[in-house]
DNA sequence: GGCATATTCAACCACATGGTTGAAGATAGC
DNA sequence: GCTATCTTCAACCATGTGGTTGAATATGCC
């Protein structure tokens, strides 16, 4: 059986639900760079861009290398590839999305059916 | 470029971020499901659980069809398409995934070199 | 040593989240 | 109509989140 109780899966999926953090993520993507660097394009402080890098490193999409007085960022994205893991087994529904549609209206057919024997002058078509 | 700033992935990644809801698409990717019967396996009274499906709803992951007054729920997996794409560009740096602490340890060579050049007489290997 | 730079830490704030409880809506069935 | 069932709603609570500010820490540079 598939485990979606994971503090992993949590953390990952957590970190990405923020643009901020998907647009460090995605700069991170191109090179490594420091927090500064890292602040500089947003309206946030650079305590506000730190809290956001601790998310990531939670999640272990960020991996730090202090040096000196500056702290250098560096995208790790392994951590994404349990995530992808995870979602992709959805791909078989998102392909059948029309089965899925179509399985609703059938239960809905089913639903509707047993009301009608059940209580047939009800809900019916126009007689 | 590649879009960081969109609700729909804030909303997807939310709602992926919590085991319990995990827990709800697996079930529902078996079959549709009234919220009673979703709630029945979990230690959660039907409000939370109520409360759960709405974040579902709201990311597009889960259709409601009211039947009478049980509400059946369904998997819609669209929403996780878009999910996987914006993940699977990350998929070219977890296979180069030696290369980025590479690139992180070539950094701190970079810095290191040019530490000692400016004092030599630091942080250099036992002489 | 002394000052500037890079970053975090701690405290605070407003608001969202995950959870509960108890009441309120709908609907099914008698 | 009455009652039981399925579900939501509203209020509440504790905690987490995203953000700020100001102080603290650590390093680099003269």
């Amino acid at each position: 059986m598939v485990e979606d109780s994971s503090p992993q899966l949590d953390a990952v999926f957590h970190a990405l639900a923020d643009p901020t953090r998907r647009s460090l993520l995605r700069r991170l993507s191109q090179q490594p760079q420091s927090v500064g660097e890292l602040a500089a394009p947003f309206a946030l402080t650079l305590a506000g861009v730190s809290k956001h890098l601790k998310v990531l490193e939670a999640a272990g999409l960020v991996q730090r290398s202090v040096q000196g007085r500056t702290h250098l960022c560096s995208l790790d994205a392994r951590p994404l590839h349990a995530g992808v893991e995870w979602m992709r087994y959805y791909e078989q529904f998102w392909n059948q999305r029309l089965d899925v549609l179509q399985s609703l209206l059938e239960a809905e057919d089913r639903a509707a059916a047993k009301s009608a024997r059940h209580s047939p002058a009800k809900k019916r078509r126009k007689p």
